[in-house]
DNA sequence: TTCGATCATGTAACCGTTTCAAGACCGTGC
DNA sequence: GCACGGTCTTGAAACGGTTACATGATCGAA
């Protein structure tokens, strides 16, 4: 449009009385294959007519772009910020390709029909592509098993599909976090859980299930409550289990968000947290010590996991070596806050409890 | 590296029999200039060839990328997602793009000198760019008055410079905020500021001093804490302001990061809010519902701000226009919650405000 | 003086598209 | 029979770089 007038390495070249090739290979740092004096001639020129390589002829030429790619699937969550996991991973993501002078490229998938993702994706404008907490059961979990280029999948997918990624181990987390819940004396615990597209979802619970039936606590249909990783199904998850009877004494919330909601809606029912009932959040979030009472939750390094996923697609684009299909693994903390306390009132602590509480 | 075995217009006008300026022609929808046999045979052959067009080489024959560079710098703010404004706007700028089938670039610039600034960013990878909320003072915005790209600004600057923007009136929203507050009857009313190389956070301290000298108040030096838009400074600060004499009735909190922070250093004091302190936060984050108790403050649309800059951009591109330089402004709306209140104890409240309180 | 080695530079093919000007073919009207 | 207009098709020149390879210059040694 307007800047046509932008100077080519043609221009470069005639101002400097030099070829193409020169100039090509002086600004491209091969000046040892030049004279010193050729060499500074090009650079001034270049500087004199503000010579900038242009990217796209760049890129099509050395047929690559570094440009890494990062897709999230929108139909779903509605926005890309709707969800902090996708953030904070990106901005890892960024902080490594900045690093390495790689660029990054936001797809939003809006349709998910496989022809519209191969050519959204892989259509030579980027070299790589991490897809961010893809639902499991999508075309772009589908497309990726087979896709040309490098790709790392962040977040959760069932082990039995072969694609390189990385991950936190959230199940074994939350297994652990529940039973520090079973013995600190509670016996009714509630879950609200995520969308079971989303794999995380399905391991979160499943920790929830496992770590109740380890220690023999039964499985209540009323202390379960399907949500959807959102505050408003925080709210009114809380609201409903409250009406169980009898009430849990503590929430285990799909993630942060929920458990605000979670809290808001017990501060409305006039339910003191935790002194009736204990909350338990998921990713540590920043609104984990923002609410009050600050969440109890388990930390996720999103910003790691994104550095290493930029890390491994980086590597291998300038390798061309395959991604190792065996996932990258970080663990995920519990950070022990104000949310969660023993069961008051009726509950009698359970024995490992009441060995704790003794001091 | 991999995917070098993907088909070519080549491939496909071979595949087909025809030339390929018709692949090209069809392609693009130009079925038109063809018989309809030719169109099939086209289509079905790029088909059984999987065949997608390479981004790049359209962009370098096309001269266009159909790309918005989104430019954040995070030399100041660290990272990108340190930011919720930046989220949020690039949120909406992603709605828009997509709706328009226009990728989005993020670039993160660490250095800040006109030269990399240009080489970042005006070298022919995007079509036009959004810069979100730089510094008024920085390479980045030196640049932007004289670009050869379509440039929207999204966020805060001098009106001096002629740049295309798009910004919220927070200094008139700040404005009346704490006009309310003061007829609410307050009368030591402390401030925590953001960095002054923010214009935004320059404005809203304009909107604190106006307020106050418009209403026969003094301005007190020690009611100022000089924040930096974090937690931490509201946490610091809120701890500080605590210390003058007399103590502030109201803290007037650069946004809502700063008002959590605040919240939660008046928690550890034991002082009461907002029985005892009011804090008034600005952005309407969703840490504003999310914290205890629920901000009182300000509600910048980001969202319709990011699609707006989007929307600017898109038409700059695609008609050639140059963009108005007279901002585009969207209002700050005043949202109460439960963090303001009239003040308590010995601060008699002012007439006006007695007068409101009467019924 | 000639030859090969070495260094500096230039030539031109290529990357995968778009697009324009022009060609081929065909039916019409005069 | 010919000029003409219309429809369909295509060859080839861009776009702005990179890079393999050729060429030309210089120089010391045979």
């Amino acid at each position: 449009m307007r800047a046509q007038g932008s100077a080519t390495i043609r221009d470069v070249a005639k101002h400097a009385g030099v070829s193409v090739a020169t100039v090509s290979h002086v600004l491209q740092g091969k000046s040892s294959l030049h004279a010193p004096a050729t060499v500074e001639r090009v650079r001034r020129s270049a500087e004199e007519l503000a010579y900038r390589p242009n990217r796209t002829a760049q890129n099509l030429a050395r047929r690559q772009t570094r440009t890494l790619g990062v897709v999230v699937e929108t139909m779903t969550t509605g926005r890309f910020t709707a969800n902090a996991f996708c953030v904070e991973v990106l901005d890892g993501i960024l902080d490594f390709a900045g690093e390495a002078d790689y660029q990054v490229k936001i797809v939003s998938l809006k349709c998910n029909d496989r022809q519209s993702v191969a050519q959204c994706v892989d259509n030579g404008s980027m070299d790589a592509a991490a897809l961010i907490a893809p639902d499991s059961d999508g075309a772009l979990v589908a497309w990726a098993q087979a896709a040309a280029l490098p790709i790392v999948l962040v977040g959760g997918l069932p082990d039995t599909m072969a694609i390189p990624r990385v991950d936190v181990d959230d199940e074994a987390a939350l297994f652990g976090a529940i039973r520090w819940l079973i013995d600190l004396g509670h016996q009714h615990i509630g879950v609200i859980t995520g969308p079971p597209s989303q794999w995380s979802a399905v391991r979160r619970e499943r920790a929830y299930t496992r770590a109740l039936t380890s220690a023999g606590l039964d499985l209540i249909a009323a202390l379960r409550y399907a949500g959807d990783y959102t505050y408003e199904s925080g709210q009114s998850g809380a609201a409903e289990l409250m009406k169980a009877d009898p009430r849990p004494t503590a929430i285990v919330c799909g993630n942060d968000g929920v458990a605000a909601g979670a809290l808001e809606a017990l501060h409305r029912l006039h339910v003191r947290v935790p002194d009736e009932v204990s909350i338990l959040g998921f990713d540590d979030h920043d609104v984990a010590r923002w609410c009050r009472p600050q969440l109890t939750t388990i930390r996720q390094p999103f910003h790691e996991m994104g550095m290493k996923a930029a890390e491994m697609l980086i590597a291998a684009v300038e390798t061309g070596a395959e991604l190792q299909t065996e996932p990258v693994i970080f663990p995920g903390v519990l950070v022990r806050r104000r949310s969660t306390a023993p069961p008051q009132g009726s509950h009698a602590p359970r024995t490992t409890a009441r060995k704790r509480l003794a001091p």
